[in-house]
RNA sequence: GGAAAGGUGGCUGAGUGGUUUAAAGCAACGGUCUUGAAAACCGUCGUAGGUUUACGCCUACCGUGAGUUCGAAUCUCACCCUUUCCGCCA
């Protein structure tokens, strides 16, 4: 969220950067709205300090059982009260305009993001490893999987429904594994705190990193109560220092949590139906950091070589983007996706996304620390990324590490994790 | 799910309708003193909004929301959370 100052202050530069962004949201009435709260409260505060007045010489004159005087006294206040409650309600709606165009402006996109209307603006800054050259017909991580018995998408359709799959034998080992391997290394090598949150989070938290209001049929919420399932960690992990003013040299703050991730997918029906890319829910490790605002871009340059790490120790060949304003999500100020090769699509697909927020969740989370001891709170900026998502690093190995005969080699640095086993085969 | 107790500033903790402008202590910060430090003493010491060129002034906030009253931390109602006990349960 944007400040209402801010907002104020620089309206022609939002105004940008919500065409930037694709944004059809108008200003038109934010500063009327605003001028009109302003009136409001002033009128109304003012009259409230004339009853507060009013109310102790009443207090004063009732001890000195002076009734008579005090009783046109009280009149006043009353009729007072009848405008108060006028002006609070106006001041109610105009506040809740307001607040519905501001949580509703996307955050504003750094500078170093590349101007643009959509994914063809991307920038692609590196790329590592290189695809596999096949001398066989190969497959997709569908048929490898059913094949080898390790993946079941038809029971789970049955169980659940479509967007849902079983993961059987090796296979939910393998999925283990992965999930083992990335938090290890995050944890021993990249120095981050890991945290088993709650996967199911109420509205406030969504409102916190920005999937609520705007954003609800993205989510499975469930019935009969404030509760939603998580789409990402990030939701947990970011809110964990809702609300707080945090004291000390303690930035940045490295957490990763690996949770099941929930998403609706509304609108995205025809896109990815057929196997794993795209499902209702998944695995992932994610990372997030809480950054002091002088440090967040290098902080988000460290995040993204944590999740990088991960890649080259599988030998899976990436490529990493910076994405444009047309292409960034709703918080970000800038985005890297880290973009894996699938052989069956012959290209390369997000296995990792990685933001930094700036202030912008900070403001809603109200997450805050002060410069020196005694200054002012201001908004910490915070980073998430995905540390990978981990049934896309699944079918990523399928498909990258297949062989001839249907069997997948397993990458050499996984092998600690399946007690040295080199090959899923029949 | 049932019963009971509780929720007050960064922390501890007083406060049952009217100088409460939320006491006091701790912590923190500034100063005096000191060669330096500690102690002692003095001062500052919440958040948000509005207003002002500025010093400042005003308003709101004692778990949340409504209500009673001229006036609410204090009384009423609903809800949330915490703790303990009971029930159920992995």
């Amino acid at each position: 969220m944007l400040s209402v100052d801010f907002v104020r202050n620089n309206l022609e530069t939002v105004k940008e950067s919500l065409k930037s962004r694709n944004s059809t949201l108008s200003l038109e009435s934010f500063e009327n709205l605003d001028k009109e709260r302003r009136s409001a409260i002033t009128e109304r505060d003012n009259l409230k300090a004339k009853c507060n007045r009013l109310s102790e010489e009443i207090g004063a004159l009732m001890k000195a059982k002076q009734k008579e005087i005090a009783t046109p006294k009280q009149q006043k206040v009353a009729t007072a009260k009848i405008r108060i409650k006028e002006l609070e309600q106006l001041i109610e709606e105009t506040e809740a305009k307001l607040s519905n165009i501001l949580l509703t402006i996307p955050n504003l996109p750094h500078e170093s993001v590349p101007l643009g209307a959509n994914e063809h603006a991307n920038k692609e800054i590196h790329s590592w490893g290189n695809p596999r050259q096949f001398d066989f017909e190969i497959k997709d991580h569908i048929d490898l999987g059913t094949n080898l018995g390790i993946l079941d998408q038809a029971r789970a359709a049955k169980i659940t429904g479509a967007r849902f799959s079983i993961l059987r034998g090796l296979g939910a080992r393998l999925e283990r594994a992965l999930i083992n391997f990335m938090l290890d290394i995050h944890t021993k090598e990249h120095g981050y705190q890991e945290v088993l949150p709650p996967f199911i989070v109420n509205s406030a938290t969504l409102q916190g990193t920005g999937q609520l209001p705007k954003f609800a049929d993205d989510l499975f919420k469930l019935e009969k109560s404030d509760y939603w399932l998580i789409p990402t960690a990030e939701v947990p992990l970011t809110n964990i220092y809702r609300d707080e003013i945090l004291e000390g040299d303690i930035f940045p703050i490295n957490l990763t949590a690996y949770t099941p991730c929930f998403r609706s997918e509304a609108g995205s029906y025809g896109k990815d139906v057929r196997g794993l890319i795209r499902q209702h829910q998944f695995d992932k490790v994610e990372l997030v950091k809480i950054s002091h605002p002088d440090k967040s871009y290098e902080d988000l340059e460290t995040l993204t070589k944590d999740a990088e790490v991960i890649l080259q120790r599988l030998e899976l060949p990436y490529r990493l983007i910076l994405l444009s304003t047309g292409d960034m999500g709703f918080s970000a100020s800038k985005t890297y996706d880290l973009e894996v090769w699938l052989p069956s699509q012959n290209t390369y697909r997000e296995i990792s996304s990685c933001s930094n927020c700036h202030d912008f969740q900070a403001r809603r989370a109200q997450i805050r620390f002060r410069r020196s001891s005694g200054g002012k709170p201001e908004p910490v900026h915070t980073i998430n990324g995905s540390g990978l998502a981990v049934g896309r690093t699944w079918l990523a190995i399928l498909e990258n590490y297949q062989e001839a005969d249907g069997s997948i080699t397993i990458p050499k640095a996984l092998r600690p994790y399946l007690d040295g086993l080199e090959k899923i085969q029949l």
